[in-house]
DNA sequence: GTTGGAATTATTGTATACAATCGTGGTGGA
DNA sequence: TCCACCACGATTGTATACAATAATTCCAAC
């Protein structure tokens, strides 16, 4: 399966592109050679995981128009699995879809970011009260405490993308552990990893003292089973961290 | 932009289908119709709402195999934009992407509404919160005021399909008044307008005066604007949904 | 200089074509 | 009778082709 024809008769210029991507070399790019895909992977999976990435990477801008006909000759693919990539993760919300006009990467408010924190409290919420009741079953508690030390390692580097990615983590692993399937499915979307990265931006900030402090509260109380503790807590974190993300300049 | 050529040159036969979706007829589909397209609306789109609706109606069960050729047939439009609107629906959730093995429709289990109550829950308290201490803006009440009608409405009839999809636009108007644009997004999302209909075939079940009675309290409570008794309502409501969910037959 | 509009280019939307893959049913042999 | 295996049909995955729409440029008129 990795060696389908993929013809591309003449072609070989690279297609003057308009000053809108320019996604700054991706591998080497052997002359006809197609994206490298993993096992079984389709193509339109391994687009949207690279346009993840690039989002992730900040290659791909909030705002910025994303050309089906670069990105195709980006990734070494035609046009088509480009196309469905885009509405893939048009379904999921981190793109716009505008008719006639394209795709768009959603572009974020500070009023987006502070009203998708809320959102993020509400099903995290979840999370925690259901899988704090949970320590005790298989190896969870060993789980929980690997992530919390994820989190320690991104505060000792100050590397605030790490920190919010591990942050991210830390709650995938807790939905995951709360059993509730649907509460998992959402937070694993492409949507709460891709603009926890435009949080990064703005958390923690200058605040990372009172950051790491919040969490090791909040993680103390989960894996020692106290519900209690550990949703008031966390609850309490969140909307602090929602004022200081409206207070920031 | 309503009469663009769409040649097809010989095609004439239906094109045997293998059993799966026969849709059971559609609008008169003249020789060669295409499906009829709103204002400016790109076939992608009016697939995904023809799909959303086929849905909805229950002609496409869950578990049920969506074959992108049929599809195409049925509403008259290439495979193309077919496989557009199943891939957007599957990152929104409603059909899931098998490698090679195309797209089904997404099976739930009692435990999987369950989940979904519980996160809606989640999600809709905070718009319930919200916007409640905006009740007197604009004509907010007004608003609310006639959606509740609508579930009076529906409960007099005793129609459960009607009636919960009259909870559901209550909470989206409710959600969209609350100010949050994610909370809003996210309700609006395919999912949640989906996955109600499944809901209904279960609730409210028997339990028609309780489900009203409940609303009625939470209504009240929203449109006086006391927060706080509109909160504990709606939890107190939701709370015995799920477990009302959980213990039908 | 600015404005209006036609020509041109860029880009999307849709359709068709074909290769790759999966599933199925038949056939031969133990 | 049952199982391995091969051939074939059905369906998906991907690419190319072309029409339709939006954006841009350029030129003339005011």
């Amino acid at each position: 399966m990795n060696d389908m024809k993929r013809i591309r008769p003449s072609e070989a210029e690279p297609r003057r592109r308009r000053g809108t991507v320019v996604p700054a070399s991706q591998v080497g790019e052997v002359a006809g050679e197609t994206v490298d895909l993993q096992e079984s992977e389709s193509l339109v999976e391994s687009v949207v995981e690279r346009l993840l990435e690039g989002l992730s990477a900040g290659r791909y801008a909030p705002g910025q128009r994303l050309i089906a006909r670069d990105l195709a000759d980006e990734f070494g693919v035609s046009r088509n699995p480009v196309r469905e990539a885009l509405h893939m993760l048009a379904g999921e919300g981190v793109v716009e879809l505008l008719p006639n006009r394209g795709a768009v990467v959603r572009r974020l408010t500070v009023k987006d970011l502070s009203d998708l924190m809320e959102l993020t409290e509400a099903i995290c919420l979840i999370g925690v009260r259901l899988a704090t009741g949970r320590m005790d079953e298989a190896d969870n508690r060993r789980i929980m405490e690997e992530r919390a030390e994820q989190i320690r390692e991104a505060y000792r580097r100050r590397v605030a993308g790490q920190f919010v990615q591990a942050l991210y983590d830390y709650h995938k692993a807790l939905n995951e552990i709360s059993g509730n399937g649907f509460v998992s499915f959402f937070y694993r979307r492409a949507h709460f990893g891709f603009f926890n990265r435009l949080l990064s931006e703005r958390l923690p900030g200058q605040h990372w003292e009172e950051y790491i402090a919040s969490y090791e509260r909040i993680h103390a109380a989960i894996v020692s089973g106290n519900a209690h503790a550990a949703t008031a807590t966390f609850i309490g974190h969140m909307q602090w961290a929602i004022t200081l993300l409206n207070e920031e300049p």
